[in-house]
DNA sequence: ATTACAAAGTGAGCTATATCACACTAAGGA
DNA sequence: TCCTTAGTGTGATATAGCTCACTTTGTAAT
């Protein structure tokens, strides 16, 4: 299970035995059933995940009670409520199992502990922060400059498995489209 | 000059007096006026920019010539086209002056050179990283959660000093709403 | 088989926002 | 001083997307 991190971090920088089991030390393994909860919002935010298999949605609730998907994380991604997380405050959003997911687990305490014990592993963390950046910063150009099928389009392109792992409610709630407008668009 | 930078940093990691030395050697200073680019769309990235005084836009123009503002940045700010900085690539947005401004340019190879010297700045930039990934991804909850005018008052709460520098085109460029409509919401 | 429930499609009417056209004001340059 | 331009406001109309209500389909459990 461990095997998958190895290989995640190994695209990035190389490690040895040593450093990755000292890596491994940081991190517990838990597995969820399709429809728990890893964070629930208003809740303290214990770790920051890192997806083995599975897929999640990160949610937000809005004041009407609408439900809103900020991001899915699917194999190979981590995930949290990065400011609940980085700041030891209440979760604001929500994080639930789309499917059964297993995952590695690591608390803001290790995850301090581990980059003060490895600068290899602040270089990775710095890459993935970065890129994450990136990504989220192409979604809201995405936004700026397309419609609604535009947009569907792009997501389909980007992550053609997600259409099929995700019913098209998910979707539209990820894209900002009621779900009756995406059934609409699709030809 | 380096001492706005120096300031910065230190809010995150504090520094000695030969450490910032070392960083500054990593540093050139430029001045641009108002209307004058950092970086052009299509134009090999050279730099990643902290803001000494004045104010930029990020903007990305789409395929109808509809420029829309992907971000701002102001004094203490970062700013780049982070994909093409990172990748090396042409870059797809372009970096303009809204008003005379002062930076402090980084290469690409210089990042990487003083990331490598001085593991405490690696530190600082991971701080910095994560968190302008946590700023984009409000932005997006912003999007998915309200409308044009719900958005316009969130962005003169965030950054109230906005409004008197920036005109209101600008604003609804950087909201994603015409100017039209930005102009028939303010009261 | 039968029921129950989640997902998807669809029609009708409504609303937020876009677009186009024009007017007004303020500021800077000739 | 006049002229130009950038910024702003506003009316009229068009449209993308929303909401509500209903139907259809697929699938899992009894």
């Amino acid at each position: 299970m461990h095997d998958k991190l190895k290989e995640h971090i190994e695209k990035i920088v190389p490690l040895s035995d040593d450093e990755f089991a000292f890596i491994c030390t940081h991190f517990t393994t838990k597995k969820f059933k399709k429809h728990q909860f890893l964070i629930q919002e208003g809740e303290a935010v214990k770790y920051s995940y890192f997806v083995v298999s599975g897929l999640l949605k990160l949610v937000h609730t809005d004041g009407t009670g609408k439900q809103h998907i900020v991001s899915f994380a699917m194999e190979d991604w981590w995930e949290s409520d990065y400011y609940a997380y980085y700041t030891q405050t209440k979760a604001t959003m929500s994080l639930e199992c789309i499917e059964d997911t297993e995952v590695l687990c690591i608390s803001f305490e290790d995850y301090k502990k581990l980059c003060d014990g490895l600068q290899k592993i602040e270089r990775f963390f710095l890459e993935k922060s970065n890129f994450g950046f990136i990504g989220s910063q192409r979604r809201i150009i995405s936004w700026l400059t397309s419609n609604a099928k535009d947009r569907y389009e792009q997501l389909l392109k980007q992550y053609p498995s997600l259409i099929q792992r995700v019913p098209k409610s998910l979707l539209a709630a990820y894209l900002g489209v009621s779900r009756e407008t995406l059934s609409r668009l699709s030809p």
